[in-house]
DNA sequence: GATGAATGAGGCTTCATTCAT
DNA sequence: GATGAATGAAGCCTCATTCAT
C-alpha cells in the first residue's frame, strides 16, 4: 500500500535481476493502481475516467493503456487483489483449536480489522454501483459461494442445523457483512470497531431477535 | 407486475373525468415506466439509455421527455413507488397479536412474497450498480434507517438486548435481506420460497451458528 | 396594445359583420402577437420557443400554427407592424413649413417618443441578436435605404453637401439611431428623454466634434 | 487575416522550446479559430455548430473540445482578440500633435483600414445576431463605454460642448461606426474606402445637416 | 515505454412542427 | 378552430481508446 515514488531513473542499485527500466515501469503501474484505488473508492467505477486515473498518477493518458487493456482491467485487478487479501485475512482468522462459535467472533474481528486498514478497498469491493456486469468480477458472489460451500460441509458433518439452507446462508452472511462493513468504512465514526464486531458476532450466534430465555 | 394496476388498455369506462387524450397520455407514461422497469432490471441504470426505453415502449425519443425530465427521474419514480409498496407490505405483515418473534417470520414471508411477485422491482431496488449519487434515491439506506429506528425503541422498552447496536443492526438486516432476495429474484429456482423464508427466519431468531444446546 | 381578454364565447352582440367565432379567433391571434412581443423583447428571438409564446398566451402549442406558419412568421409580423408604425411616426414628424434643420429635431423627438411608448417593439427592432437571416426582415436595412434615398434627392436639389455619401449616410444615421434608442429603451432612467433628443439633434446639426468657432 | 500571425505551417525553426507536439496542437487550435472566424462571419453564431467548425478545420468533432470548452468560448476568443486589435488600431491612430478634429479623421481612417484588412472580424464583431447573453462578450457596449469615458473628460476640460451627453454620444458614435463598417465589410464595392472615411469624418465634424452658412 | 493530440461513437436533451381527436 | 401528445432531426458534449512521435 505504500506509495512508490521512484519515477526518476535514479535507482542506484541494479542489484538483483531487475533493470532500471523494469523498475520504473513497475512503479508507473503501481501508481496507476493506487490512483485507481483512491478515485474508485471516492467516486465509483463509472464516474472515474481513464484520464482521471492517469492524471492522478501523474502520467499521460496513453500510458494507462500501456499497463492495462482497459478501465475494467484495472478495476478488476484492484478488486481481485483486494479479494485475495480479504479472503486470506478471513481464512487465517480462526485459531487452531477454536470451535465454530469462537470462530464466528474471530472472523467478525478479522473482517472489521481489514476494513479499518483498507477502507478504500472495502468501499470499492462492497459499494453498490459496482457494475459487476461491465467488470467481470463479482466479489460478493465469490464470497457467498465460498461461504455456502463451507456451510454445506458443516451440515454434512452434523455441526450445523439443516433448517438453514447453505445457499441462502451464503447470500445472507455476505450481504450482511458487506453492507455493514461498507457503511462503516465510509465513516468509521459511525460506530466503534468493538461495537461493530460485537453486533455482528451476536447476530451470528443468537440472531437478531434472541429468545430472552435462551441460556448462554 | 402487480404493482401498477393500470397497464392494459381496457379502461372500459370513460365515465368519470378522464378524456381520451388524458388516457392516451397516461398509457404512454405507463408504457415508459414499464419499459424502464424491464430494462433496468435486466441491465442496470447506466446501461440503459433514454432512447432504449422509448424504443422499447414504442414511442419516439423525444416522447420520453414529455413525461420525465430525465432518465434519473424515471428511475426514481420506479424505485420510489417500489419502495413504497415494499414498505407497505412489510409494515402490514405482522398480525395484530403477534409477538416480536412471530413478527420475524411474518416479515420474512412478506418480503419473499413481494419478491416473488415483483421480481423486476426487486432486482432494481436491490441490485448493486444503482448509482445512488446520480439518482438521489438510496432505497437501502432508507430501509436501514427505518429498521434502526424501530430497533432503537425496542431496546428502550427493554424488548431487545443492548449488545446489538441498532445502527449496525439496521445495516446488517437490510444487507442480508437485500442480497438474499435479489439473488433469489434473479432465478427463483435457486431455492423454494419456503426455504428462503425459513432460512431468513432461523437466522433472525437463532443466528447462523446456534448453540445446539439452546432450548426451543 | 390593449390586451384582449375575450376568450370565452360570451360576446353578446353579433353586431356588425363579424361572427362570434371570427372575433374569438382574432382575439387568440392578438394574444399570440402580444405574447410574442413581450417575450421577444425580453429574451430575443431564439431564446423564445413557440411553446413559450403559446403558453404565455394561454393557448395550446398547436394553436400557434393555426395562426402563423412558423415562429419566423410571427416575428416578422411583429417587426413589420412595428416598422410601419415607426416609419409613420417619423414621416409625420415634420411640420409643414419646417426647414431641414428643424426637421432634424422633430424627427429625433418623434423617434425618442416612439421608443418611450413602445419599448418592447424598440428592443425587438433594434436589438442585436435579431437574426435577420433566419427572419427575412431586416428592419435596419429598410430604414437605411429609405434614408439614403431621401438624402440622394436632397443632394440632387442642392440642399445637402456632396461630401456626405448618401449610402454611407443612411447606414450611419440608422446605426446611430438604432443603438441609442435600443440602449435607452432597455432602461429609460439612463438619460432623460430631453437629453437623448438634444444629443441626437446636436450631433446631426453640428457633429460630435463641432468647431467652437462655428456660429449658431 | 493579418491578425493572427502564426497560421501557415512553415514554422522553420524548432529552435527555442516548442516541441513538435506543441506545434501541432497550436496549429490545430489555430485552424479551429480560423474556421470559426470564417463560418461565424458568414453565418452568425447560432447557425454554426461545433461540428461545422471542426469539419471545416479538418478535425474530428471531439477535437473541438480538446481546445475550447464550448462554442461560446471559441467565439469569445475570436471577438476578444479582434476587439483588442481594433482598440489598439484606434488608440494608436492619432498623431502626436493632432488636435481633436484632426483625430476624428485619423480615427475614421484607422477604423476603415482595419475593416478592410479584417473583414471577417468586422462582420463578427459588428453583426447583429451576436447573442451577447449566450456569449458574455458585448463588444459594442465595451467600445461605447470607452468612448463615453473619454468624452466625459473632454467635457470636463472644456474641450467639448455639454449639450452632447457623453453616454448618449458613446452609443451614437459606436452605433454609427459599427453599422457603417459592417455594411461596408459585407461588400467593399459598396463605396470606396475614401468615401467611407470622408463621410464618417464629415458627420463627426459638421453633422449630417450642416448649416450651409457655417464657415470652414 | 511514455506521451498527449486526435478520434468518433454514443448518450443526452431541445424544440419546431404535425396530426388525430 | 383548438388541443396537446407525439415526433425525430439536430445540436451539444464526453470519454474510452488509438497511434504517430
Amino acid at each position: 500500500m505504500s506509495v512508490n515514488p521512484s519515477q526518476n531513473s535514479s535507482a542506484p542499485k541494479p542489484s538483483s535481476r531487475t533493470t532500471a527500466g523494469e523498475r520504473a515501469r513497475a512503479a508507473t503501474r503501481t501508481r496507476l493502481l493506487e490512483s485507481g484505488r483512491t478515485l474508485f473508492a471516492e467516486n465509483g467505477l463509472h464516474r472515474v475516467t481513464s484520464h482521471d486515473i492517469a492524471a492522478h498518477a501523474g502520467v499521460a493518458a496513453g500510458t494507462f493503456y500501456n499497463h492495462f487493456s482497459d478501465k475494467a482491467a484495472l478495476f478488476r485487478e484492484i478488486t481481485d487483489e483486494a479479494l485475495r487479501e480479504l479472503m486470506k485475512s478471513l481464512e487465517s482468522a480462526a485459531d487452531a483449536g477454536a470451535d465454530h462459535r469462537q470462530e464466528v467472533r474471530q472472523r467478525a474481528s478479522a473482517l472489521v480489522g481489514f476494513a479499518a486498514e483498507n477502507r478504500e478497498l472495502i468501499r470499492i469491493l462492497f459499494s453498490r454501483e459496482t457494475d459487476a456486469t461491465t467488470v467481470q468480477s463479482d466479489v460478493l458472489q465469490h464470497m457467498a459461494s465460498r461461504a455456502s460451500a463451507v456451510r454445506k460441509s458443516l451440515i454434512h458433518e452434523g455441526s450445523m442445523p439443516a433448517e438453514i439452507d447453505p445457499e441462502v446462508f451464503g447470500q445472507a452472511l455476505i450481504g450482511m457483512w458487506a453492507r455493514v462493513v461498507a457503511w462503516w468504512a465510509e465513516d468509521t465514526d459511525r460506530a466503534s470497531r468493538e461495537v461493530v464486531i460485537e453486533t455482528l458476532t451476536q447476530i451470528q450466534l443468537h440472531g437478531t431477535h434472541p429468545n430472552h430465555n435462551d441460556p448462554e
